[in-house]
DNA sequence: ATGAAAGCGCTAACAG
DNA sequence: CTGTTAGCGCTTTCAT
C-alpha cells in the first residue's frame, strides 16, 4: 500500500534479462560490470535482451548491495552566490563521471552540519565535499574518513584535520587587501565584519591584523558580527556609522557584506574613494559596473571546486590511503577605482 | 571486494534491534512506522534497544522496498545565480520535511534533460522540480507523471503539459518593461537577446513585440542569441553595436545579459540613460549600486521556489490526482535612474 | 497483538 | 566459463 502506485508495467530486472537471454542473472551482472569473463555469444544475447527490454540496472538495489550510491554529497554552509561556481563544477564533473549530487546547507550551524553528515552517511554517499562551518565536528569527520568515506574540505578547512582540502590563501588575501589600502594612505581601516566562529573569516581577520601590525597602525576597527545574518550585518555597520568614528578605508569580507557596506556608505553620503576607500572580496560581473568600479580580491571559486572534485573522485576510486593533500589557491588583487 | 572497506563494526540493523529487544523485526518496523499497534511494553523495549545500539533505519534498504527515496530531484537549465534563491527554499523546505535534494543541471540541452530525468527516475526520487529547457520532453514528462512521479515546473512551463507550474508572468513583465521605456520617450528599443528555443525568453519576446505593436512602433530591434552562451551574447551585442544602428533603449532579459550589456555600453562610451535607457530583469543587491542605479523587473524567485516546493510536497504526500495547478506570479517594476 | 517468511533487484561467494 | 544461492536491510502479507 505504501508501495508507489504505478499504473504501467514495472521496469524490467536483471532477472528478466537473464530469462530472455537464456542465462543466469550472475552472467548478466558479470556482463554489465565486466567483473568476469563472459563469452561473446552470451554477451551478444544479453545485449540484445537488454535492448529489447530497455533494461537499466536499478541503482537503489545496487546501492543496497554495494553500500554505495555513486553520489557525492555536498555540504555548504549557506546557499549564497559565492558557492555557485563551485556547485557548477561539482555538478558537471560529477555528472560526467556518472555521479549524482546530493546537496544540503548547514546554515552555519554545527549541529545541523552533524545531522546532514549523518544523513549523507546513511544514504551511502560515495564521498563528501564540504565547507565546514566550525571545528566542532572534527572528531566526527575523522571517524567518517576512518570508516571509509572520503571527505574533501573546500574553501574552509579545519586545522589539523586529516582530510584533503582546497582553500584560498585567506590570510594573504586579507593581508594584501589591507596593505593595499595602507599604500593608498589609509590609516583608519574598518574590517567588516569579524565572526570568530567562522573558519575563513578568522583567517582573514588575522591577515588584517598582521598587516596593521606590520605597518604600525594602532587603530583596529573591527566590526564584530555573525557572518551569515544579513540584517545583523546591516545593523552592525549602521551602528558603527552612527557612532561617528572616523574611518577612511573599508574591507568587506564577503559579497553580501560588500553590497551592504556600499549601500550604507551611499546612504550616509560617504564618497568613495575620497572619504573612504573600499575593497571587497570576490569579483563578480557587477564589480566593474559599480560606481565607482570596485577594487576586489578575486577568489577563483571555480578552480577551487574543480580541484576539490578531482581530489574527491580520486579518493573515491583509489581506496588506498595516501596522506591528505592540502591545496591552497592564491587570490588576485584587482585594482579599480574604489581605492 | 567492491564492498566498501569499513574498519569498524557495521551499523546495526533492525534485526539487531529485534534480537536485543526480544521481538521480531516486523514489530520493530511496526513500531518505527506506526504502521500497526505495538504494545507499550514492547515499544519500551524496542526504544531502549534502539537507543543502546544507536540504530537508524537504512534509507537505502527502505528505498529498495518502498521504491522511494524521500528525495526531491531538482533540474535547472543552468547553474546561475538566478536559481540560487530557488535552491535555497527547496533545500530548506525539503530538509525540514526530511527530504533530500538531488541536483543536476540540464545545460539547456533537451537530450541531457531527458538523460537526467531518467537517472532521477531510476534513483527513485519522490518527485521532480524542474525548469524545462524546451518542449521536447513533453511526452516523457507526461509519462513520468502518469507512472506516479509528480512533477512541478518552475520558472518555465511547457504549454498544455498536465503538470503543476509556478512561473512569472513573463509576457506582462516584458510588456511593462517595454512600455516603461516607451513612456520615457524611447522609440528604438533593443531586446537583448532572443532565444527562440527558450521557453521564458520566448514569452518575454512576445511581450516586447506586443508593447511595440500597441504603441505603433515599427522598429523591432531584436538581437538573436542562444540564451546561455556567455560569449555569444557578448559577440552578438558587440556586432550589433558595430553596425552603428541607432537605439535609445535596451532591455536585458537576464542577469547575465544585463551585466554584459552594461559592460559593452560602457566600453562604447554610451551614456545611461541619456544615450540609452536600460532596464534589466532580476533585482539583485547590486542593482541599486550600479551607475546609474538600474531600473529592473524584479522576479520573486524565492516565492516561486516556495510555492513550487509546497506544491510538490503536497503531490508527493497525497497520491490522489487532482487537476494540475498553475500559479503565476506578478513581477514588479522597480524604477531607478537608468531609465 | 505479534511472529515467520517472502521479496524488492542486485552482486559475489562457491560450485561445477 | 557459467549457474546456483545467499544476503544487503527493510516492509508486509499471511498465519497464529
Amino acid at each position: 500500500m505504501a508501495q508507489k502506485q504505478r499504473t504501467s508495467i514495472k521496469r524490467p530486472s536483471s532477472k528478466d534479462v537473464a530469462k530472455l537471454a537464456g542465462v543466469s542473472r550472475a552472467t548478466v551482472s558479470a556482463y554489465l560490470n565486466r567483473t568476469r569473463y563472459v563469452s561473446p555469444e552470451l554477451s551478444e544475447k544479453i545485449e540484445q535482451a537488454i535492448q529489447e527490454l530497455h533494461y537499466t540496472p536499478d541503482p537503489v538495489a545496487r546501492a543496497l548491495k554495494l553500500q554505495d550510491t555513486k553520489t557525492i554529497g555536498l555540504i555548504i554552509p549557506v546557499m549564497s552566490n559565492f558557492y555557485m561556481p563551485l556547485m557548477q563544477v561539482v555538478n558537471e564533473v560529477a555528472h560526467q563521471n556518472a555521479y549524482g549530487l546530493l546537496l544540503c546547507s548547514s546554515e552555519e550551524d554545527p549541529e545541523r552540519e552533524r545531522e546532514v553528515l549523518e544523513i549523507f552517511l546513511a544514504k551511502r554517499v560515495s564521498g563528501i565535499m564540504m565547507a565546514p562551518c566550525s571545528e566542532k565536528n572534527r572528531k566526527l569527520l575523522n571517524d567518517i574518513q576512518q570508516k571509509g568515506t572520503p571527505i574533501v574540505q573546500v574553501n574552509r578547512k579545519i586545522d589539523g584535520l586529516e582530510a584533503d582540502s582546497v582553500v584560498s590563501h585567506n590570510f594573504k588575501a586579507a593581508y594584501t587587501a589591507t596593505e593595499h589600502l595602507i599604500h593608498k594612505g589609509r590609516k583608519r581601516i574598518v574590517f567588516l565584519g569579524y565572526d570568530p566562529d567562522s573558519l575563513v573569516n578568522a583567517e582573514k581577520k588575522t591577515g588584517y591584523d598582521a598587516a596593521l601590525a606590520d605597518y604600525k597602525i594602532a587603530d583596529n576597527l573591527t566590526i564584530l558580527v555573525k557572518e551569515h545574518q544579513r540584517e545583523q550585518i546591516r545593523t552592525a555597520f549602521r551602528t558603527f556609522l552612527e557612532t561617528g568614528q572616523s574611518f577612511d578605508g573599508l574591507i568587506c569580507t564577503t559579497q553580501g557584506k560588500t553590497a551592504i557596506g556600499l549601500q550604507l556608505l551611499k546612504a550616509y553620503a560617504l564618497r568613495i574613494p575620497q572619504d573612504v576607500a573600499v575593497i571587497g572580496f570576490d569579483d563578480t560581473p557587477w564589480s566593474s559596473l559599480l560606481w565607482p568600479p570596485l577594487t576586489v580580491i578575486s577568489e577563483n571559486t571555480y578552480t577551487m571546486g574543480e580541484e576539490a572534485t578531482k581530489l574527491l573522485l580520486k579518493r573515491i576510486e583509489n581506496k588506498e590511503k595516501i596522506a591528505p593533500q592540502h591545496i591552497v589557491l592564491e587570490d588576485e588583487l584587482i585594482i579599480r577605482e574604489s581605492t
